[in-house]
DNA sequence: TCTGGGGTCCTAGGACCC
DNA sequence: TCTGGGGTCCTAGGACCC
């Protein structure tokens, strides 16, 4: 008698299929490949020492003298004064978060953007596609795919990264933080609240520094200690069956489930909203250089919008005092880009919040309810003036947003 | 001379319409 | 003369994320 040897046996189905991959301090990184010689010095990227301004990214000498993101410089530099201090280059880091997502859609079929620097990947199917013969356990399978993938992006974009696994986004977030720096963790079905028990409620995506003091106030300290109150009335309670729910509850489709992915699906109807603010280097109590300001920020969200090609239904403008006191005032207007129709709606505004007595620090121009033109607008509605910003749109598309500006900005800012 | 800048999502009250 | 709900839009503020 014969044995006719079979196929080898499908793998098992991973049971954390879900990969969150973030980039290790990414804007160091970038600035570390454009400047090699910052490589293994301690690097902050923010403002400049003796600027208004916070840390964006660090590199991990730093972090090991207490230095953290989101900390102002004025900090930083107390505990790092020999640290290098680069200023934030705000356009030089997305064609490297580019390449990044070409690698990884060579090694996964479903991909999205959560940030600059954070990716969701669903590997949910592919056990038995990448499964050597010899592979019969799928969560195994899908960490060596994501270890691969991390040293692609390692070997062909020069990026650290770090990638978490999971069954839910929650827990590949989780993990991916675990997995810092350059590694991969991965937590199966079933270990997701050992893994958790002992981590500080703020690990949580979503409990940020708000819920965290309620929960310290009511005793809370762990996400194991939020769990145990399952079942408690009122807040609390709500809170514990958010956590258990996204530590084991079902596996997310990442395409129907919209929170942290802000960047996709939005052709058409368009929506979410597009902002520029700025803080003075000295707080302003002038009228007419707060209204300076305020223009200069109009031409510039309004030169996005028509870059993007959408229109804004809603303006608001945003008012920060010298005291962090903030208030915002918004109107709807007919779906426009045109920024003398910005400016006058944003003027009004003004008008509406402007308050004497108190110095002004930040200034803001937010336009929302974002519409793409659909077929019926992009009609030639008859203009009584073309807009000037098509003139300056085209200037600025070959030599860059600062080559133009409106007469009345100029002459401000020379004043 | 504490506390950036770009976003998303949620809540809540009032106006207005049916 | 007194009193409905439901739906949607608008506005203001706040929590959170990177």
């Amino acid at each position: 008698m014969q044995t006719v040897p079979g196929p080898p046996p499908l793998p098992s189905r991973a049971s954390a299929p879900i990969c969150c991959l973030d980039l290790d301090t990414f804007f160091v990184s970038v600035e570390r490949i454009l400047d090699p010689s910052l490589v293994g010095k301690p690097v902050v990227v923010g403002a400049a020492p003796g600027q208004r301004g916070v840390v964006t990214a660090c590199s991990y000498e730093v972090r090991a003298l207490g230095v953290r993101s989101g900390m102002a410089i004025r900090d930083a530099v107390k505990l790092a004064p020999d640290a290098v201090y680069l200023p934030t280059r705000h356009g030089i880091y997305g064609p490297w978060a580019r390449r990044v997502r070409a690698v990884l859609e060579r090694h996964c079929p479903v991909v999205r953007t959560a940030s600059i620097d954070e990716f969701f990947l669903d590997f949910r199917g592919c056990e038995r596609l990448y499964a050597r013969p010899e592979e019969q356990d799928g969560d195994a399978v899908i960490v060596r795919v994501v270890r691969e993938m991390r040293e692609a992006i390692q070997a062909d974009v020069g990026l650290p990264a770090s990638a978490g696994l999971g069954a839910t986004r929650a827990v590949a977030k989780m993990a991916s933080g675990r997995a810092k720096p350059a590694g991969v963790v991965q937590v199966r079905r079933g270990e997701e609240r050992a893994f958790a028990a002992a981590l500080p409620v703020r690990k949580y995506p979503g409990i940020g520094p708000k819920a965290e003091e309620r929960l310290t106030r009511a005793g809370v300290a762990t996400l194991g200690e939020l769990l145990a109150r399952r079942g408690s009335p009122g807040w609390l309670g709500e809170a514990a069956a958010m956590v258990a729910h996204g530590l084991d509850g079902p596996v997310p489709d990442l395409g129907d489930d919209r929170t942290a992915f802000h960047e996709l699906d939005t052709a058409g109807d368009a929506e979410g909203s597009l902002s520029n603010e700025r803080t003075f280097f000295a707080d302003v109590a002038r009228r007419d250089q707060v209204e300076a300001a305020l223009l200069a920020l109009v031409e510039r969200v309004a030169w996005r919008a028509r870059s993007r090609g959408v229109r804004a239904r809603t303006v608001a403008l945003k008012l920060r005092y010298a005291d962090f006191d903030t208030l915002t005032r918004q109107h709807a207007v007919p779906a426009t880009h045109d920024e003398r129709t910005l400016w006058a709606a944003v003027r009004e505004l003004l008008d509406k919040a402007w308050r004497r007595p108190k110095a002004v620090r930040l200034l803001g121009v937010q336009l929302s309810r974002l519409v793409a033109p659909g077929p019926q607008l992009s009609l030639p509605l008859p203009e009584a003036r073309p807009a000037p910003g098509a003139a300056l749109d085209a200037v600025r598309a070959r030599f860059g947003y600062d080559a133009v500006r409106l007469g009345t900005v100029a002459r401000r800012r020379e004043a």
